[in-house]
RNA sequence: CGGGACGUAGCUCAGCCUGGUAGAGCGCCGGCUUUGGGAGCCGGAUGUCGCAGGUUCGAAUCCUGUCGUCCCGACCA
């Protein structure tokens, strides 16, 4: 007879996890969907959580010899024709700027006028025309390596959209480099990977395999693409960043080329790579829970928020002094060498309701300092990462004195809870009737959560890949850096493979 | 872009079948009470019923079109 408990996010994750990660965006206040079709509007909570992501991020790739730098928005028609299964994965999707003014009609009704010449493609990402200014860039074998950045917004004319994971307009890193040798360029595509995947690890508490895509799920153009793969809570593959081996594809189609040593005129070979808003949508449904958001401190746009209880009125200013307090001394530490991040929430409603609101906001620490704490200078504190219920007094000096290193606890528990999620559905898979039951769900009405990772054996086969995808919507997420496992069979064909991949359904 | 569902107050939704000019709960504003916790009572504000046509004396309600959202599929970061 125990009655449901009541959880601030409706429907939880287990009853109706789509509608649950919409509410969460909601109740924690990270975006809102725009008038524009597809498009987002990022709130500051969610952009915050963003603006952590790029800081850390902008950091590493400078700490690596990146320059950032800015391309157009627009690209010509003609450069997009110039590579061609490059052109064929994007031209689905592609904004198409036609005309350059717009003329009121007889009925005062605004009409495109003044057709463009050629038309411009709003960027769908930006190989063709950073290609174009690299041909220009590049003369010597003195130029390289040219390691160039840019942060932008990109535009992909998607079908269907999802807040943060896929949006018709998102914003982005696309990093562009240019090496004299194929070597140093796929040195550098590691590179960028191994970076990807410890900053998902280490600030977004994210565990993810790394691994090479599939010829299928290649990036158009590409050699070989990498990625790092996340588990979501739903046992759901979400790609959270790509790094691209481009050969000399894109050199040779923008006429990238360098005089070496001896004076000889070679091809370049680029790499590209990029981390997009997406890596929100992934933070939210790694860790979020049935009441709200769950935010890493490393990344948090605030890691405490002290809400003063100002019961009676006798004692209120002394308790909102008191919290005045407490928050510049807050302000005066650090966690993970920045000072640590604190609100002040004196607004004027109630305290059951405010607490609550930050829990949806997923504030890593919360707070709580009414006057009978004044008395013992003491602080009554939440943790995120327990139960909303798991509250406890403390004296004030140890508050103080173990605030950065609980942040650092919140972070690990966080990566821990994660990894843990994943292992305990994550199988290994010998034969085809496992794998086929494996991913179907018991109950095909509900929608139910099912499935997971599944490493399996796999020959190489193109044909067994699609097989999959259009029998069970699952694909090979990636062929794993670390491979587990012998040499075995391919439980589909039959044929001899040299290591297991990993198998899921994915965003 | 195909299949389905749905657009009514900030949010969740009722009303539509059987046309007669708009409702609830939550939220918001004000007052009182309460106060270590998502409060209670009283009062109040808020809607060209997604948009455009049509049928009708009269449309949230019926018809057509259109835009948007969500779910499923194809595609994709």
């Amino acid at each position: 007879m125990s009655k449901k408990a009541k959880t601030a996010i409706n429907p939880t994750r287990s009853e109706d996890y789509p509608e649950w990660y919409q509410q969460v965006i909601r109740a924690a206040d990270l975006a809102e969907v725009s008038p524009v079709r597809g498009c987002m509007v990022i709130k500051p909570w969610g952009y915050a959580l963003w603006e952590n992501i790029q800081s850390e991020l902008d950091a590493r790739f400078k700490a690596t010899g990146h320059k950032n730098a800015y391309f157009p928005l627009f690209i010509p028609l003609r450069f997009m024709q110039r590579e061609a299964e490059h052109v064929e994965g994007f031209a689905k999707e592609c904004a198409v700027v036609t005309h350059s003014r717009l003329e009121a009609g007889e009925d005062g009704q605004l009409t495109p006028a003044g057709p463009l010449e050629e038309p411009l493609i709003v960027r769908p990402t930006s190989e063709t025309i950073i290609g174009e200014l690299f041909a220009k860039w590049v003369q010597s074998y003195r130029d390289l390596p040219l390691l160039i950045n840019q942060w932008a917004n990109v535009v992909r004319w998607e079908m269907r959209t999802r807040l943060f994971l896929r949006t018709a307009e998102f914003l982005w890193q696309e990093g562009h480099t240019v090496h004299a040798s194929s070597e140093e360029a796929m040195e550098e595509t590691r590179l960028i990977l191994d970076l990807y995947a410890d900053f998902a690890e280490s600030y977004m508490a994210m565990p993810v395999i790394k691994g090479e895509k599939t010829e299928g799920e290649r990036f158009p153009g590409a050699l070989n693409t990498y990625s790092i793969e996340a588990m979501m809570q739903d046992r759901k593959a979400l790609q959270a960043g790509t790094s691209h081996f481009l050969g000399q594809n894109f050199s040779k189609a923008s006429n990238i080329q360098y005089l070496d040593k001896e004076g000889q005129k070679l091809h370049a070979w680029t790499t590209s790579w990029g981390v997009s808003t997406r890596l929100v949508g992934g933070l939210i449904m790694s860790h979020a829970d049935d009441n709200g958001m769950v935010c890493p401190p490393r990344l948090a746009p605030a890691h405490v928020v002290i809400l003063p209880v100002t019961p009676k009125e006798e004692t209120r200013n002394q308790v909102l002094e008191h919290c005045d307090k407490l928050a510049r001394e807050i302000r005066d530490l650090t966690f993970d060498g920045k000072p640590i991040r604190v609100e002040f929430d004196d607004r004027d409603l109630r305290g059951g309701e405010k607490m609550w609101q930050w829990v949806k906001k997923g504030i890593p620490l919360t707070v709580e300092v009414g006057p009978r704490d004044l008395e013992s200078d003491s602080v009554f504190v939440g943790r995120r990462d327990n139960g909303p219920q798991e509250r406890k007094g403390m004296p004030r000096t140890e508050f103080i004195n173990s605030m950065s290193s609980v942040l650092q606890e919140i972070q690990d528990n966080l990566h821990q809870r994660a990894k843990d999620f994943r292992e305990a559905n994550t199988c290994s898979i010998d034969n085809k009737e496992d794998f086929y039951d494996f991913f179907t769900p018991k109950d095909k009405d509900t929608n139910e959560i099912h499935g997971g990772f599944a490493k399996a054996h796999w020959a190489h086969d193109t044909e067994a890949e699609d097989r999959l995808q259009k029998d069970l919507k699952v694909s090979i997420r990636c062929i794993p850096e670390e491979r587990t496992g012998e040499p075995g069979t391919c439980p589909f064909t039959g044929k001899p493979s040299e290591g297991q991949v990993v198998f899921a359904k994915a965003y």
